[in-house]
RNA sequence: GCCAAUAUAGCUCAGUUGGCCAGAGCAGCUGAUUUGUAAUCAGCCGGUCGGGGGUUCGAAUCCCUCUAUUGGCUCCA
């Protein structure tokens, strides 16, 4: 007998190799029909292997994400055994579960597969499913695992194999599908009832560009029909949060091909959001000490060589600007920094004068790969709310974190709440690949994990991901479906400050090296209002929204008297326009409320005598009847509370 | 850049297996209407069917190519 204990702490004494599916059943049959997996030990488990030894014991279903995991693993599996049935002599990749279902790399050989055969898969999926096929695990060895996978001529398998260690290797098989794999697995495949598969591309194996492509399959999967149909649908309504869409139907932005792909062409609405939010951080960085610097568009193919983005990305820059007498080179300005080092070195410095922030909207160009632009997330042309600190080491800290509260001010003002907070750090195993020293390295990616600790940030750590030139600290905001964008990055570095000799004269009348840390809260304005757009639906705050008020005139006869008020707005800080067309007062009150203007003032007869307007407010209806200087006041405190330093 | 898909009026979309002058709704313009809290009516304008090439008696429709866009992969100073 062995001692298996729930998460309530009970203790249950079974027979050796009991399952955790036998224990389930013990407690509830409705329990075991929902069970898909377990953990034994803090192991994840498959409900149906035995368990050995005394344990503790977890039981997973629909509702705990291990449980979803193990579902979509196992439809991973389901998916790789209908697509050998109806493709015979494919060969598979990985195919692992993700955050919302789960994918597999095929090599389709010479079948040719797009999303037309997508259907036929999805058939053939709920066909096996419904056949209960069962997962069967098997401990293999190393040899035995690599003669089965070379018999059936799957060398990406043979790959995956190699690296493991003799002892640890499992298969699992359902139906007439055997795979190399970890599990866990949920007791049988006809817990899948409702299989979408999503999407057909191409995925690089392990995801080495120089290799081959794999064809991949992403899918989802459900325990019912129903929560399937209410999956798409949550889909669709996201998508009609697309900034691309509201994009074009606010006027906010358009794309030209004559222009230029992912160059954003910003309409006056856009214009008008845009400045709004450059105007708000030029506040709040006027405060917290930055001056406000300008450069110019191009620089010198010096200036990079100098800094030396130009051998790391001189190739895969615009194609440098040429002077036709002199012959000299100008790169398009890819980044701001090494023209505001030149601000900082066009004279001597104390360190009585630092830290040094200087401040610049500066717009640069980057050559992005065709297939990665996308909308104004991804593009070439992009202004960075950008800022360059020049401080002691001593002051690292310090100014790390006034911009953290910079950063936490602005997305508190915007009611941004699920942001993920990335520190990068260098990959320990590639050091060769970063410039710098290994001391300065050190101490800055020691600084920001201080920080993050010190404010308790709730922060993940990739190792990796650094910068060429030092370790950052990224705050990352998900779309309307779930992709993660950076906005605001901190980035220490030692690097520039030493390529271009840059010094401060320290209290001992000596040179000293500052430190630069490169800071941008929004990121690029061109992303953030992307994701802002997501984020509020286009339902932007009162503070930012292009047209804050619309006044509807209920016929032409109000008109001028409409126009009167719209005049008067301007005395109390807000803006606004007019809805001058004959059109009936519901038809102006429909549009308005498309266009999600936040306030509509509707003035006919009885406002024009008694000087007042009716207000409706976006999303809420009527309000009643006020004189303006009364809404204007409400409008001004709200708009007042949800910018104020807190 | 790679894999897959898409491209018809300013916008959203129809256009059956290739077959007369390519359609609708919205937007725009003109006129009528003078409107009280989510769509007033009528008329008109608007398209080298993304560009180029080909197959065919005939192409929006089939093929090739380029461009742009979308979903991924890779990349992201």
């Amino acid at each position: 007998m062995i001692n298996i204990t729930l998460p309530d702490n009970s203790v249950k004494q079974v027979q050796e190799g009991t399952t955790p599916l036998d224990i389930a059943k013990d407690i509830s049959e409705g329990l075991a029909r929902n069970v898909l997996a377990a953990s034994v030990n803090n192991e994840i488990w498959d409900a149906t292997r035995p368990i050995t030894t005394d344990a503790t014991l977890k039981l997973y279903t629909w509702n705990d994400t291990e449980g979803k995991a193990a579902m979509w693993h196992s439809s991973a599996h389901l998916m790789a055994e209908a697509v050998e049935l109806l493709y015979p002599g494919v060969k598979f990749g990985i195919g692992p579960d993700i955050e919302n279902g789960f994918y597999y790399d095929i090599d389709f050989m010479d079948y040719e597969i797009s999303e037309k055969d997508l259907s036929k898969i999805e058939k053939k999926m709920l066909e096996l499913a419904r056949e209960k096929q069962t997962f069967v695990r098997e401990d293999i060895s190393k040899a035995d695992a690599e003669s089965y996978f070379k018999e059936k001529g799957d060398e990406y398998k043979l790959e995956l194999i190699s690296e493991l260690e003799d002892g640890q290797i499992t298969l699992y098989k359902s139906g007439s599908f055997t795979d190399l794999c970890r599990g866990p697995h949920i007791p049988n495949t006809g817990f899948i009832k409702a299989v979408k598969l999503t999407k057909v591309a191409g995925a690089y194996w392990r995801g080495d560009e120089n290799r081959k492509q794999l064809t991949r399959i992403y899918g989802i999967t459900f325990p019912k029909k129903k929560e399937l149909d209410e999956y798409l649908v949550l889909l669709e309504e996201a998508k009609k949060r697309d900034h691309r869409i509201l994009g074009k139907e606010l006027e906010l932005f358009t794309f030209s091909q004559n222009v230029g792909q992912g160059l954003p062409l910003w309409l006056p609405k856009g214009a008008e959001l845009r400045e709004k939010l450059e105007q708000f951080l030029k506040k709040v960085q006027k405060k917290a000490g930055y001056e406000p610097v300008i450069s110019p568009h191009i620089g010198n193919v010096n200036l990079y060589k100098t800094s030396g983005h130009y051998q790391k990305y001189g190739e895969e820059s615009f194609r440098p600007i040429t002077t036709p007498v002199e012959g000299e080179e100008f790169f398009l300005k890819p980044m701001n920094c090494p023209h505001h080092c030149e601000i900082y070195a066009s004279r001597p410095h104390s360190y009585r004068e630092l830290p040094i922030r200087y401040a610049e909207f500066g717009t640069v160009y980057r050559y992005e790969q065709s297939g990665e632009l996308h909308g104004l997330t991804r593009v070439r042309g992009f202004t960075q709310d950008d800022a360059h600190i020049f401080c002691t080491p001593d002051q690292i800290k310090q100014e790390f974190n006034g911009v953290i509260d910079i950063i936490q001010h602005i997305f508190s003002a915007l009611d941004f709440k699920d942001v993920i907070i990335q520190i990068s750090l260098r990959d320990p195993d590639n050091k060769e690949k970063y410039i710098g020293s290994e001391e300065n390295w050190e101490k800055s990616e020691r600084a920001i994990i201080e920080v993050a600790e010190e404010r308790n940030l709730d922060a993940i750590i990739e190792y990796g991901e650094a910068a060429f030139y030092g370790p950052k600290m990224d705050f990352m905001v998900r779309d309307a479906i779930g992709r993660k964008w950076q906005l605001g990055t901190i980035q220490v570095d030692y690097n520039l400050p030493e390529r271009f000799d840059l010094t401060y004269i320290g209290a001992d009348n000596e040179k000293h090296r500052p430190v630069m840390i490169h800071r941008a809260p929004f990121g690029s304005m061109e992303r953030f209002v992307a994701v802002l757009i997501e984020h509020c639906a286009g339902n932007f705050p009162l503070w930012l929204t292009p047209d804050q008020i619309i006044i509807l005139p209920i016929s032409e006869k109000f008109n001028e008297y409409g126009k009167k008020v719209l005049n008067s707005l301007d005395k109390y800080g807000l803006r606004g326009l007019i809805d001058t067309r004959s059109e009936k007062t519901g038809r102006k009150i429909r549009d308005a409320e498309l266009k999600k203007v936040p306030f509509m003032f509707i003035v006919g007869e009885k406002e024009e005598e008694s000087g007042t307007v009716s207000v409706r407010r976006h999303g809420e209806g009527d309000l009643g009847t006020f004189n303006l200087e009364e809404i204007a006041a409400k409008i001004n405190d709200e708009v007042e509370r949800l910018t104020e330093l807190k």
